[in-house]
DNA sequence: CAGATGCCCTGGGCGC
DNA sequence: TGCGCCCAGGGCATCT
């Protein structure tokens, strides 16, 4: 489930691997990764052009091409962007292939979650309006974050994850967020007092820097890998997510798992409040 | 307009 | 060993 801190190791790694590759093929094959525009588009746009950086908005990754065009790539649940030698096996589920010289860039995605398209310009695609600020790109003040929450009644957890207030964050981090901040996921915005705001913006940036850090978070799945195949460590430093039962490392009571909205919820039901 | 619900999809895990 | 079932959940459409 790449969430923020997964899609930026991901976008370090293309900025690394990929930034000056010249585009030199596209092969789009899967039918429901490019459903907001002929995939021939892509080819038109973007062959024999080079890659001039990768930016991240959320969970989207821009990689910005030669003469004004954006590819955006969005992982879904399942999908992965790897850059491999152009003539070893394709893994089962690729569906665009990026030519790059010897070297390609492939985008693998079993559950076609993910989407790929092209869109005009450098800046922030017109497809991305609606999302919130990015919590490690964007500024943020303990005040304005304030002013954006006093005026929604809504609760914490999907509020994080509508992406309308804020874009990258998931349902893993939305636990691991919360109960970082202490703060019940079921908490109205417009309750926080000042101090639970800054909190929550605080442990917001530091949490992410730190999945960041350490390569994301890899579930016993194994689905996440970064662009050369390798794992995230940051699972391991998970307190709420996928630790039901086990103890609250700040009171050692019992991590409880609820149904909520249709998906997990993790959450210390003594001390986060 | 907030909030709930259902759908898309595949692989892995589990019970029998 | 095999089969059916359930679960993972981001984004979007649809409805109230």
């Amino acid at each position: 489930m790449p969430e923020l801190p997964e899609v930026e190791v991901v976008r370090r790694g293309l900025s690394a691997s990929a930034t000056g590759s010249l585009i030199t093929s596209l092969l789009p094959t899967g039918a429901r990764t490019f459903r907001r525009h002929d995939p021939a588009l892509l080819d038109r746009r973007l062959r024999g052009r080079r890659i001039d950086a990768v930016d991240r908005h959320g969970k989207y990754l821009l990689l910005r091409i030669e003469r004004d065009q954006t590819l955006v790539v969005h992982l879904g649940m399942s999908g992965q962007l790897l850059v491999a030698p152009a003539a070893g096996e394709r893994p089962r589920h690729t569906h665009l292939v990026v030519g790059l010289g010897d070297r390609e860039m492939r985008f693998v995605d079993p559950r076609t979650f993910g989407e790929v398209f092209v869109t005009a310009g450098h800046g922030r695609p017109a497809e991305l309006a609606h999302l919130g600020f990015d919590p490690l790109v964007d500024r943020m003040t303990p005040v304005r974050f304030a002013e954006l929450l006093s005026g929604r009644r809504m609760q914490l957890k999907p509020l994080l994850l509508g992406q309308r207030l804020v874009a990258g964050i998931g349902n893993i981090y939305a636990d691991e967020i919360l109960w970082a901040a202490g703060l019940r996921p079921d908490r109205l915005a417009s309750d926080l007092s000042a101090d639970e705001v800054e909190t929550l913006l605080r442990e917001m940036r530091a949490l992410l820097r730190t999945s960041v850090r350490l390569g994301g978070s890899t579930l016993s799945d194994g689905q996440y890998v970064d662009v050369a195949g390798a794992a995230g460590r940051y699972q391991e430093r998970h307190r709420a997510y996928g630790r039901e039962g086990a103890a609250c490392a700040r009171c050692a009571s019992p991590i409880i798992r609820i149904r909520w909205g249709g998906r997990s919820t993790f959450l210390c039901p003594e001390c986060q409040r």
